[in-house]
DNA sequence: GTGATTGCAAAGCGTTTGCACCGTA
DNA sequence: TACGGTGCAAACGCTTTGCAATCAC
């Protein structure tokens, strides 16, 4: 199992834009940073209000537009919640799952998970070929159980 | 692990119901009817284009507001998918998870995770207190990989 | 220079709200 | 009969699209 690194990420997502065509312009920038930098996921509203700190011309627009491209491109995950479904954070490589704090939000990474024997008991009673698997945890960050959150 | 039963659910229903104070109108029936006799998870305009069947005075409103009462009694759950975060089904009793077929989108239920391992080691390194999961697979089921469809 | 990218405004779509009427218990 | 439930229309908020100006390569 291994958590939170914290690589020098913007070579390697420029490299990665280039690599597929895209241009590195200010706007893209600032959405990068914005989302490299933070421990939670983010709505589109929320890199906006952000990444405008950063580049005050930036266009709502532009943030949805720049987190397709990074979705697409693999930069960028999706993160589904109970209560929303389109925050994004900077995705790791490998195959990894979310643990995120119900109360502050913050979202580490996780490995570790063996589901074969489920997966395979699945299959043989289903008659299903399972190709992909969510799985996520929720539950209290330390900060916040300290302070009483739950 | 168990899958799909099909037990006498309207009677369970009702009973649910008029427990929880609500009363059972022509309209709320059309939709319990729907989301009960289905295998695959529907959107609201799904229901409601398959609930006016049976009942053709039904508004779209009204299967909003149903949803949100059966979700609230524990009749129906919302499923998550990577495409659509909006879709209902008829909830099992005991704690169990999703197997959704990406092709035609049948779903079943699964039980036997076993996750303590996992959370138990994910808690010590994290020093998260973990209250919740979501797991969830996704492949074919067998008469669409028969159809070719993957 | 050239073609991708941007920002604005407007359209689009799913969902929620206000309200008078209706129907279940 | 009382009061929750319903349907309509309108409001609402998030997301997408059209287009001319802009900027990275």
């Amino acid at each position: 199992m291994a958590l939170n690194p914290h690589p020098d990420i913007e070579a390697e997502w420029q490299e990665l834009l280039s690599r597929n065509g895209y241009r590195l312009t200010r706007p893209l920038a600032a959405v990068i940073e914005v989302i490299a930098e933070s421990s939670r996921a983010l709505s589109p509203m929320e890199v906006y209000d952000e990444a405008r700190e950063r580049y005050p011309r930036l266009g709502l627009v532009t943030v949805y537009r720049s987190l397709e491209k990074l979705e697409e491109i693999g930069l960028v995950q999706r993160v589904h919640q109970p209560d929303a479904c389109s925050s994004y954070i900077a995705m790791r490589s490998g195959h990894q799952h979310l643990l995120i704090c119900q109360s502050c939000g913050q979202t580490r990474y996780f490995s570790g998970d063996n589901l074969e024997p489920l997966i395979s008991a699945v299959e043989r009673e289903t008659g299903f070929d399972v190709r992909a698997h969510w799985l996520q945890l929720f539950g209290l960050c330390d900060e916040c159980r300290r302070a009483g959150a739950g």
